[in-house]
RNA sequence: GGCGCCAUCGUCUAACGGUUAGGACAGAGCCCUCUCAAGGCUUAAAUAGGGGUUCGAUUCCCCUUGGCGCUACCA
């Protein structure tokens, strides 16, 4: 049975490399039948924030993700100090009195990297209870095994076996000094206990995975499967980071920028895995069943963005893409949001209101554009753009307009097949090609100088709106 | 500095060691057309460099370069 789990810690909004590690996650789980677990690994109780919890809902809740289980590490912290202290029993981890290493941030150490500190790793078991008996602080360490030649190993399901000399460890601490778990223990601690089957993470980290598989070992449990995946980076090839690159990182962005949640999804899928047959836009059944970590790349993949052109045009595609080929009834509660959200008033008649969508969506690439391009669908109070006012300032253009308004006044039929008879015999009375009317008119009707097929539009702008807008062109 | 990972068009990617290196987005152009989009067609665009192995390397090995990650109680 799978068993996988979304792990992030809240110290900041969801983030898109976040949410597509939750989606690979989400897709093997279901695909093989498994079980999805959300576990907040908020052992960072200074950096934690409650803002950022709600965040990570609200991301997941848009994109639709769901999960079976849910777990907070700080509810658990009893397993973890178990879990140490168990290492430590086995003879496999040591109290370290040494302070806290200050001054960092210079990242070079001339000879080599730092490995552990010698005086605490020979302490004798006597002076090591006495100092601890005394209520001196330390932190648990790890003590990785020294013996020439041993080395670490585990086969990553996407990026093959991986080896490590034990040498080029360092004894990780377990415990802090506070006495809270670190994000190796914590994290190690809690996959076992919730058999976790399947790690699947970023990345980053693939060569802390060695420590882990250390502790896993010292803790007796079964080794879960590890597949890493590649990162998202920016074009400039650095860690997406809020500070750097500002709000495309964030999930929200992409709410508010008018995606459909499927979209973005789909969008994200792509960057880092290939179904490898072409496909690219997908349904989520479809991309249950076609993923597969042999689909998973290993080299970092590049949110395209700039400064210009804030959000991938890809995803805008994708977006596009979705929209215009999907269930129309599932478009009726987004757009009603959206405008709701840009003040317009909700259509009542809901026959009126999916076929109005069905028509204009395929020229739409957000939901922005329906209260946006689409306004005068929707309201009459709306603004010509200036290339629809080209098409109304065309020759007699107005004016064949507002004839063609009295006419249509005087008929009782009005459908497409009506409208675009007297149209085209006004037009031929004139002498006059059909299209100074037909772009004429769907300036006037709508306010755009592109659009559906103008015929169409008259029908579902409908009569009198159609009416009153042409006369006073 | 040490260790690890990675390297195909601008971007996302495909290619049992044998292909004119394919697709998509973005770009350019044409067609279609009541406009725009869609659609169709065309065009430009890549195997980081150097050595091997092989009859044959995008593909396997090594080196270089570059990028990324981890690196003493952040995750």
């Amino acid at each position: 049975m799978v068993r996988v789990r979304f792990a992030p810690s809240p110290t900041g909004y969801l983030h898109i490399g976040s949410a597509r590690t939750f989606i690979f996650n989400w897709l093997y789980a279901r695909k093989t039948g498994g079980t999805m677990i959300l576990r907040l690994d908020d052992t960072d109780v200074e950096r934690n924030t409650d803002a950022s919890v709600q965040s990570i809902y609200d991301g997941l809740n848009w994109l639709g993700l769901n999960w079976d289980e849910f777990y907070r590490q700080s509810d658990r912290l009893d397993l973890h100090q178990k879990s140490a202290w168990a290492i430590y029993e086995k003879g496999m981890a040591y109290r370290d009195f040494t302070p806290a290493h200050q001054g960092d941030e210079e990242r070079g150490h001339e000879g080599g990297p730092w490995l552990f500190n010698a005086d605490a790793r020979a302490m004798s078991q006597e002076e090591s209870d006495r100092r601890a008996a005394a209520g001196e602080p330390f932190v648990l360490r790890f003590k990785v095994p020294r013996n020439a030649g041993h080395k670490v190993k585990f086969a990553d399901q996407v990026y093959g076996l991986q080896e490590k000399e034990a040498d080029d460890i360092e004894d990780f601490a377990l415990l802090r000094s506070n006495g809270m778990p670190t994000y190796h223990l914590a994290s190690c601690a809690d996959d076992a206990d919730l058999r976790i089957t399947n790690i699947v993470r970023g990345q980053d980290h693939l060569s802390n995975t060695f420590k882990h598989v250390l502790i896993f070992e010292a803790l007796g449990d079964a080794m879960p499967q590890f597949a890493h995946l590649p990162l998202l980076v920016a074009p400039d090839g650095a860690k997406l980071s809020k500070r750097k690159h500002g709000p495309v990182v964030s999930v929200t962005t992409y709410r508010d920028a008018g995606f459909l949640p499927h979209s973005y999804v789909n969008f994200l899928c792509l960057l880092g895995w290939s179904p490898k047959d072409n496909r690219e836009q997908m349904s989520r059944e479809e991309l249950v069943a076609a993923f597969s970590f042999e689909g998973v790349n290993r080299s970092n993949a590049t949110v395209n963005f700039s400064d210009a052109d804030p959000i991938d045009p890809k995803a805008l595609w994708l977006n596009s893409q979705h929209l215009r080929t999907c269930p129309v009834a599932e478009l009726a509660e987004p757009v009603r949001a959206a405008l709701t959200a840009a003040g317009l008033g909700v259509p009542y008649d809901e026959a009126w209101f999916l076929a109005t969508i069905d028509l204009i969506r395929a020229r739409y690439t957000t939901l922005h554009d329906f209260p946006a391009k689409g306004r005068a669908y929707f309201a009459d109070d709306f603004e010509m753009t200036p290339e629809a006012l080209v098409k109304l300032d065309a020759p007699q253009a107005r004016e064949l307009c507002r004839e063609l308004g009295a006419r249509l006044e005087a008929e009782t039929e009005f459908t497409e097949a009506s409208v675009e008879a007297s149209l085209r015999k006004l037009c031929e009375e004139r002498g006059v090609k059909a299209g100074v009317l037909i772009n004429g008119s769907r300036a006037a009707l709508s306010g755009q100088a592109v659009g559906p097929s103008a015929f169409h539009l008259f029908v579902a702008v409908g009569r009198e709106r159609a009416i009153v807008r042409l006369k006073s062109a």
